[in-house]
DNA sequence: TTCGATTTTGCAAACGTGTGTAATTCGTTT
DNA sequence: AAACGAATTACACACGTTTGCAAAATCGAA
């Protein structure tokens, strides 16, 4: 106990001196340094900024600094720095515990714990994790909604332009709520891979499909903006022609014109939810859960009104 | 001196206890942690992630980590930490350098200095610093050359959506560029400030100037989509009725329609910059300098092409 | 004055490295 | 065999905290 007065006296004097805790030093005592590991992955470019920042926001509000890296993909021959290995760079500079983006590879849980080998919790962002807490991303559900709503606006030959829905891959969840809500209505689903340069891949794809199909299920807003330009070439007109839906309601997706119907995609609540999660693992609080976050359809203008539509196509 | 057949058992046996390094506790007996302070700017959203995202890439390379930051805007009341702060944290954390994004406010470098108070090297980006080195983006060439450009495209009546070219403001430069170029030309310079959401603030002010201007020139890519929106909305076409010009060369920019004429930003080219003249000074080498990385201009479908302008407005 | 309770002072060990020095061993050359 | 350099072994100390314990000082109340 250390009575009130000789509290401030002590605090006056360090200040006169200028004295600053060494956090170093009392992370190196304690085992704890206030420090937590962001590795977000590098294929996910468009989003990776926005993402990062919610979490510098979310550590910010909790006190925590952020160690920040990218990790190259697994299979590819990428500059950047091997996910294992930049994971034993943050647990040997002392952080808390890591936060790591996953993007549903095969067998990246076990890599994940394998690296970390116990010595920090870990929690998962985006697709669900064995082994380890995560927060998820549910773009099943959303393009179910988004699959719906175009089915519902009449149209039939809807296309996908993103990651086939089987098997444990990146874009899969989003196929996979695509996958289901056409099988559903008894339609035929079709999928077209978006290569890593996503508003390019868009504008490619949307000029070999050109009118194949009458709506366009993108798994990015900036896919869908790349579609906008391969489309307009074409002179093919959105919503007219082509009804598009993007994914991920970023800054420019309300401005583009057509105004994109897109889903939103809470950064926020995962930096969060994520951080939360964090915190009581710290705590030694044991932590078994996914917790699953939905994204938002936004109706805008890129796949006609209702209205519209069922005038043009009727089921 | 240790002999080779030594140093494989060593390495060996380490190998077989998994024994892995303390970083921390090396940082703590060398004071060196291998790790850099990165502070940008939470004013730049959209610029930050693909900037941050540089870093990261330029730091990997260089076998460094970076503890990354926002900090709030010196004068708003913001929800982000204070800048002071957050330096005070990462050098408390033991960081062997600070890279910090400057904005150009008044007494920036002042404040940095103070906050960081010679305990590491500190090296800005983005704007001029007084009393550490930097890498400057000149935007003022850029906008120079833009507007000479538009001018020779035909254009007199050329607006500015951007900060005012006067005193020390985060778009200085750019207005700079913008105003000297129409003093040359003996044109009068006109600028509307651009608020902080960039997209939402192009549109707003796009339908405030209408017809005031045959050319707009956009202190951001962003800027210049919510112009494209406003413009359309009212029925005004680009380039026949107006010319926009965006900065920043993001990935959606060549995709818009029409493709946006716009200035590259090197954000690679300053990350590496910047890294390298911090691992100098890490070395302990004396540097005073402010490396300038000019911008591009890229030139594309937003301000007609010159052979069709110049038969509409001959100058 | 004396007792107990609280506060202050003082010290030592620990955290995992780096750095430095002295003593020892080994292999080679004289 | 003696002498030398190189390699190895063995320790001690420093870095700036946290943590814990013991001793000393102070205080209030009986």
């Amino acid at each position: 106990m250390v009575s009130e007065e000789t509290r401030r006296q002590v605090e006056q004097i360090a200040e006169e001196c200028s004295y600053r805790p060494n956090l170093l030093a009392k992370g190196f005592a304690t085992g704890k340094t206030g420090t937590l590991g962001l590795l977000a992955c590098e294929s996910y470019q468009e989003q990776a900024g926005v993402q990062i920042e919610s979490f510098l926001r979310a550590a910010d509000e909790r006190n925590y600094r952020l160690l920040v890296g990218m990790s190259a993909e697994w299979d590819s021959a990428s500059s950047g720095i091997d996910q294992a290995t930049q994971i034993e760079q943050f647990i040997s500079r002392g952080i808390d515990g890591l936060l790591v983006q996953t993007i549903g590879d095969a067998g990246e849980s076990e890599r994940i714990l394998g690296a970390v080998d116990g010595r920090v919790p870990v929690v998962a962002f985006y697709y669900p994790a064995r082994g380890f807490p995560g927060v998820v991303l549910d773009f099943s559900a959303g393009f179910y909604r988004a699959t719906e709503h175009l089915v519902a606006l009449g149209h039939r030959r809807i296309g996908f332009l993103g990651e086939d829905w089987q098997g444990p891959g990146q874009g899969a969840s989003r196929g996979r709520g695509y996958f289901n809500a056409m099988n559903e209505y008894g339609l035929h689903p079709e999928s077209l891979a978006v290569g890593r340069q996503e508003t390019e891949s868009g504008y490619q794809l949307s000029r070999d499909v050109k009118d194949r199909y009458s709506a366009l299920l993108c798994c990015s807003d900036y896919t869908a903006i790349g579609v906008y330009r391969g489309l307009s070439e074409s002179g093919i007109r959105i919503p007219e022609d082509v009804a598009v839906v993007g994914c991920g309601n970023s800054d420019v997706s309300a401005f583009v014109t057509p105004a994109l119907t897109t889903q939103s995609t809470p950064t926020g609540g995962i930096a969060r939810a994520a951080m939360d999660l964090m915190l009581k693992m710290i705590e030694g609080q044991e932590v078994v859960c996914q917790i699953v976050l939905t994204s938002r359809l936004i109706v805008r203008e890129s796949c006609g009104s209702a209205i519209m539509d069922s005038a043009r196509t009727p089921m």
